[in-house]
DNA sequence: TAACTACATGCGTATATACTTATATACTTG
DNA sequence: CAAGTATATAAGTATATACGCATGTAGTTA
């Protein structure tokens, strides 16, 4: 059984868990992992599909991947990456799911 | 239906969610999401329980209740705070069990 | 081997933001 | 009203990090 966040934690588990979600919370990194859920993509084709520049993608490739968050596979002279932990999609919809629903309460309160 | 952050969202969208992550990126403010965990508290009660100064638990109480994460309750002279968003302890355990797994994979790594 | 392509990385700069100190505000009580 | 308490905020500093530019490295092809 894994061990619940809300069932307090070590501060070093702490860390690790706000380190995750940093990670998330850069808008490139996000726009990444978002091209990524359609399948593995190589890194030429995700500085065309995101419009940022080939250094820059790829810094925040290898951010993603250091956080186990996506997987390489090198494959001659191109790189491809994709989506490794499962829980990915699953966290990013339900952040998705609480912001539209945030948005939506407010924007009732402004009438019918 | 909620819209899926798995199915493409639109630029705006995605730096709403990006700047969800963020907030929740920080190990201060995901201590005290933690602590609230437990039930309402005051800033008070926060500043000893974190061991943070006033003044920067404060100003973290506040980035929370402006990501509408935690609301705020005033009685007296005492501030109360408490977790708002059911997708908070969701979030954290979903987070939190993919790094154990994560972990714990790499320790079995080292033989068993 | 030379030239080329795809990707990674070192370095400098700009910017964001966390934290501290000091002070302000809001409420309570004498 | 004065003094005290709980919380918020303003201003300054320190630090982290995203980005651009230049260059390095790995692999391919002529």
């Amino acid at each position: 059984m894994a061990k619940k966040f809300t069932s307090s934690l070590s501060e070093e588990a702490l860390l690790l868990v706000a380190g995750r979600f940093a990670v998330l919370g850069e808008p490139m990194r996000l726009r990444l992992i978002q091209h990524l859920f359609a399948g593995e993509m190589n890194v030429s084709q995700l500085v065309d599909a995101t419009g940022g520049t080939q250094a820059n993608v790829s810094r925040h490739l290898h951010t993603l991947t250091a956080a186990q968050i996506i997987t390489r596979r090198k494959e001659g002279l191109q790189v491809y990456y994709r989506i490794s932990d499962p829980t990915i999609p699953q966290l990013c919809n339900l952040v998705c799911g609480s912001m539209e629903q945030q948005l939506t309460r407010q924007a009732s309160a402004f009438g019918p």
